[in-house]
DNA sequence: TGTCGTATGCGAAAAATTTCGCACACACCT
DNA sequence: AGGTGTGTGCGAAATTTTTCGCATACGACA
């Protein structure tokens, strides 16, 4: 299993942290707004704020409404979540994982040359690894 | 948001999912052993079944105990649980998502050649659509 | 056969999540 | 000033989740 703190979450909060992980910062109506079955707004501030008592988020004001953003660093919890999904769906394995994104995705020639080019890097580092 | 089921589960279902997903076919205890902050035997047997009843797993028996496996096609939800990832953590970019990838996991020389044909075959595949 | 260990199912209680209504504050517009 | 729209917080209720205890079944073994 994994150790992540979307481990602990329940099924709104983790609802609400996808959609404040994805775009970043929002307010209980945008929340609202992209949330399935959306409850009423009242709700979604009491959400709101457990997620902050329980650190998970923060908020600033302005012009009067709440703007809620992730305490956490997005980066870290990227991580957490591809590590977690790679072992769970692709047995750990991230060529699998990679191909199954190849299938699935519809890649531009642009995203499919900074792939190749990601991997090449990757591979030229591993190299040095392996000489030193 | 996303549309896929783990998107309806609990915290204790969704945890109990992704062990069966992950090593196939359980038993209640094999679940009890991973799940973190392990709750009673009769706990778990009782998410089992409801799990069942809402359509998610299918158990047969054998020697007496029951074995759990997920009833939806594992194909199907890798997909979507890539997709929701990506889109989630990744603002939708499979290489920002690869990118993560290559620099947290290590990777080993085979797991690095086997990536960079992966590519290329898709590459491949692209050019010819782009001519068709 | 009697007993132990490990299953299962059921029913109910405990705990948590999730929701809402209401009272109030502030900006805006007429 | 009065009314409207949109925000906030609080407190309590409705619902779901989660847990457990107990009664029972089955195979293994002394």
């Amino acid at each position: 299993m994994a150790d992540n703190m979307y481990d602990q979450l329940s099924r709104r909060e983790r609802q609400i942290m996808d959609i404040i992980l994805e775009i970043g910062e929002a307010t209980a109506a945008d929340i609202q707004q992209r949330l399935p079955d959306p409850p009423g707004n009242s709700s979604i501030r009491v959400m709101l704020r457990i997620l902050e008592e329980k650190g998970h988020l923060t908020h600033r004001e302005e012009g009067g409404r709440y703007l809620y953003a992730p305490t956490v660093e997005p980066e870290k919890v990227r991580r957490f979540a591809l590590r977690h999904l790679i072992k769970t769906f692709f047995g750990g394995s991230v060529p699998n994982a990679v191909s199954a994104l190849l299938s699935t995705e519809d890649l531009s020639k642009d995203e499919l040359d900074a792939l190749a080019q990601l991997i090449e890097a990757a591979r030229q580092e591993n190299q040095e690894n392996d000489e030193a």
